[in-house]
DNA sequence: ACAGATTAGACAAGTAACTTGTCAAAATGC
DNA sequence: GCATTTTGACAAGTTACTTGTCTAATCTGT
């Protein structure tokens, strides 16, 4: 369920930054698809991030991204049928596996990036660079307050 | 699957849009249900918020949400449950059934709205009067580009 | 050294929020 | 007045999670 089209002017401040959002998402895995990832959803990608690294337990991933540890495990297999990442057995730790990037993987992540620069280099063409630093500003002072 | 805890200053604009998006949404679950608004879910708000302007058709309701009529029966049914909306027989149409708020759906609507201002009002206090309407038109500008 | 608690991950099943496909009944268009 | 379209219902499939249970491996206290 999306949002209805109003008129933008009229919703609350939060509500802009969830239709924002919603937008990016949507475009986003148009991109993935046309970088030849069609198996890599959007969702992948925050457990793809953190393993840039190294190696790292689907333990401490699932802590790391606030989800359970089998929401990690289904993802991961997911991305290791795509050869995304590979589950090794940890050296130090019979029971645990450690989960990295495959070259495929990184590439996966390069593309990532690159997306996410070009939206940014987009809104740069929109806003101009001294307000989408200011927007920036804005963002991470509400991401880093403390409530 | 959520977002990795990085520094926040390493990331892309729009990975920070994400973020915050992100951390509003699970607050806002928990507001509702400090309201009394257990069997409410963040998903059902977009159906109902058209809703305010009069009944409506599941289809209309569909095509403006840009979903599926499933998807819309669907959350219709989980609503229609919880007493927020009602449908009743089109009387100009055999086949469609209006869609309509119930006081209680209507009043779970007020306090979406009031959980949203609360939302924005913290942010003023975070960013001040000024910084917060720099904010509004910088996330306007961005919905409202022609890309 | 070793019983007991903890931790890592696998397996099974369930839920939420969608999707597509099919269908009957009612309305609309020549 | 018959063909087409539209409306909503039913069925089943997908994605991205959840909780619960289980086994094997590691850590802890004595």
């Amino acid at each position: 369920m999306v949002d209805p089209s109003w008129p933008v002017d009229a919703r609350t401040t939060p509500a802009l930054v969830q239709m924002l959002a919603r937008s990016q998402a949507t475009g986003l895995a148009t991109r993935f698809a046309a970088a030849g990832h069609t198996d890599l959803r959007p969702g992948h990608a925050p457990l793809l991030v953190p393993l840039l690294a190294g190696g790292r337990h689907a333990s401490d991933l699932a802590e790391e991204l606030g989800v359970s540890r089998q929401a990690v495990a289904q993802t991961v297999a997911a991305l290791e049928k795509g050869d995304y990442v590979e589950r090794v057995t940890d050296p130090g730790d019979g029971r645990a596996k450690l989960i990295r990037l495959t070259p495929r993987g990184r590439s996966a992540l390069r593309t990532m990036r690159a997306t996410a620069l070009a939206v940014e280099e987009q809104w740069r063409a929109s806003l101009g660079e001294a307000r989408l630093r200011e927007l920036r500003t804005l963002l991470v002072m509400l991401l880093t307050e403390p409530g």
